[in-house]
DNA sequence: CCATACAGTTAAGTTAACTTAACTTGTCGC
DNA sequence: GCGACAAGTTAAGTTAACTTAACTGTATGG
């Protein structure tokens, strides 16, 4: 089985539901997926019973879903194409840093294996996308890199960032705003989310926090 | 009312409706559709009936379907979708030429208005995709060029190949492969299929000579 | 001019995906 | 330990898109 012979749905929600606990979160709940792609809690929930009827997922009603091998393998296959999408139309077609998470959920339910294989030649393989998230290998392995944390549970200190969470479009324009992307040194005071992003002093809330990963 | 609005389907049908007649060819048929589509004759009747109550087209059993002027801006619009990627496609990701149609249907029905204006952008909004269509612009106007006919039906003489259709892949293959692609000069001799492309003598059956456009 | 072949249509049924409405479950504060 | 409320589910109905089966129009050759 393949990404392509998934309904677009599926694709998605594969994605979404792998995507939660990337960074050890706990399952993502109906009502998160719910918001996630704006439909209803009972939509969810009955999407949640076909996709279990397709093998790709386990679903006992009021149990959180839980994805079967293949269900994670095509997952991954999904956060590939993401991923890789957002590196080549950041590095080829000029798009912003956070212009480029929305035309990569169009073209990831569309681009062919050979799309992918050429961008990722054009690109040299790149291990990481704009927002310093891993892009899988065509096989499902991972690149290595060292340790990372929240930085709103990091004590006080120095830090470079490796990671600003994509999934709320208007935080990260914030986050971008304040120049805030992976690969700059950010230090934080421990008093109430004050730090210092590349030298600049900024305030962010806990929950920007709580998007950003450093370096341990 | 944009492309964006339409359904996959609607998008096909759309564009391929317009297609058809734009070599001065007559309407496609339900049986043309279905065959295009890899549907039955069932289905294209019961969604016409869907696109006329869309007001896309106009659609009375057993005539042609009729694209309405909303119905034809739209069908433009994907054609030049399909086009500009073609184009993009062939320039710069390395895609054969018999290899962009495919990747090009893939990709029209979900890249944004952003992505379209940054590859023609790239491209320096070229007037002709790789097969030698032309690519009509952002408005709806199109580029203007010589008048075309097809080989099959032209005097024996020396051409220039401004077209050569691609809605046959194994065709555009067999057509690749004898070098017969939009620049190169053929010269017929109205004998039978037989004729020289780029110096080579080769020959034709009359479908492959209607499927080249020549300037006259 | 009419029988017939085939193009085209209608009808009935299916599936994925959605909605709204009504119901159930689970958990948290007291 | 229980009541209330949020989370979750089930049920019923809708729509686009598809299928198969049966029927209807139409154009053409004899």
């Amino acid at each position: 089985m393949e990404v392509g012979d998934l309904s677009r749905v599926a694709q998605d929600y594969l994605k979404v539901i792998w995507s939660a606990s990337e960074w050890g979160e706990p399952p993502i709940t109906t009502k998160g997926l719910a918001e996630r792609f704006s439909t209803t809690r009972a939509n969810v929930s009955e999407t949640l019973h076909r996709l279990d009827d397709q093998g790709l997922l386990i679903y006992r009603p009021y149990r959180p879903a839980l994805l079967t091998p293949i269900g994670r393998r095509l997952a991954i296959a999904m956060v590939r194409r993401h991923r890789l999408l957002e590196a080549y139309l950041a590095r080829t077609l000029g798009y912003a840093w956070n212009e480029v998470h929305d035309e990569a959920e169009r073209l990831e339910h569309a681009v062919s294996e050979l799309f992918l294989a050429r961008i990722d030649e054009v690109l040299g393989h790149p291990a990481i996308d704009p927002h310093g998230d891993p892009i899988p290998n065509a096989d499902g392995s991972w690149p290595q890199f060292g340790d990372t944390a929240e930085l709103s549970e990091v004590p006080p200190g120095s830090y470079v960032v490796l990671r600003v969470s994509d999934t709320d479009a208007e935080q990260l324009l914030q986050l971008a705003e304040v120049g805030m992307r992976p690969g700059v040194t950010v230090t934080t005071s421990g008093k109430d989310g004050a730090i210092t992003v590349a030298g600049k002093a900024v305030r962010l809330d806990p929950e920007q926090l709580g998007a950003v990963r450093v370096l341990v």
